[in-house]
DNA sequence: TTATAGGTAGACAGATCGGTCTACCTATAC
DNA sequence: GTATAGGTAGACCGATCTGTCTACCTATAA
């Protein structure tokens, strides 16, 4: 692994378990035994740090979750894998997240106001609904797969949040029992 | 209104907008016109001042969304009062609550881990599933409404994400649609 | 009249922040 | 051999942070 990709490893989980301001640049430093001068070489300021570790979390993120929905063809079991895929995540069971401590996107969104990272963070988010969507469209109509890629978003993040801040390890497993009645 | 609260307002919507971590307390004195020295006659800290914060805008939230509710007796309409409710802050209708930027509490808890304020968002979340819990009570049994009342959380929650993140001002309606079904 | 509470203005301290820079140390490629 | 890329260690800069403190200013109540 180069430099570069510890640096972003690194502040990638000071970052998602303590926010982003509350992280200094020193502190990320001192964790990797990288010199300051090497992190300037690789980033131009700790904001560009921050844009290439959202870009990090996005990709494995991506790479898991689409990962898990891909195995299936049927609109409904590609939905169950992805809540399936949540259940494992909160419960610390995928090896490639780090320990479940919310959506991280969510938590660096909270950090920033009309903010370049504000938008990597909305993409993010759009990129799974449009997963979602394309899954629904192959079964359905255009508005009706519309509504349902929302609906299941919705009920994804709310398990995400309930998970997380209401400390409810079985919040997938109810978010699920909502989905399958969309297909009903 | 005393310098007091002049600052627990004023500190509430510069947290509310740009986070914990990026609002000094020099930018809460120039924006409220108040000394220093008044402030640290108030509040011992930073933190402190935040706590106030927390329980100002707990405060105003629950009278605000019980407020709500409690102008109805049968459990479906209580949750719809709700989601109407959510609907109204999302569109900015709702004068006493400032114009939506998100959960506060999710995005303060977002800041800190295992510290004090983590509790006391806790708490602000807790206090309203026990409100749904005990207003499901009166209808269903004990299993049954500990069961909706934790649906019904959830669905809140990815309203408000999808509403603030992903940017959907319909996000209450369509959380409503999936909530009246779980009393079907 | 005078004591007290609560206020202002702002200098100041000590720490920490992001970021720059110098000086030096390897490897590898040509 | 030597140029180049990428690394270390850490001093240093200017800015900003939380929090303390002095000095002075009212208004009110006894």
């Amino acid at each position: 692994m180069t430099k570069r990709d510890e640096l972003i490893k690194t502040a990638f989980e000071l970052f998602y378990l303590n926010g982003v301001h509350s992280v200094g640049i020193n502190q990320i430093l001192a964790e990797t035994g990288v010199a300051k001068k090497t992190l300037y070489t690789h980033f131009a300021s700790k904001e560009a740090l921050l844009e290439a570790v959202i870009a990090y979390r996005d990709e494995r993120f991506r790479t898991w979750i689409f990962g898990l929905m891909d195995q299936y063809s049927e609109a409904e079991t590609i939905v169950k894998a992805m809540f399936d895929g949540l259940d494992d995540w909160f419960n610390d069971r995928v090896d490639s997240l780090m320990s479940f401590q919310g959506c991280f996107f969510v938590k660096v969104n909270a950090e920033f106001v009309q903010h370049r990272v504000n938008d990597l963070c909305f993409e993010h988010k759009q990129a799974i609904v449009n997963y979602l969507l394309s899954a629904l469209s192959a079964e359905y109509g255009e508005d009706r797969a519309r509504t349902m890629a929302d609906q299941v978003a919705l009920l994804k993040e709310g398990a995400i949040t309930q998970a997380y801040l209401g400390k409810d390890r079985q919040a997938a497993i109810k978010a699920w029992h909502m989905a399958k009645t969309l297909f009903r």
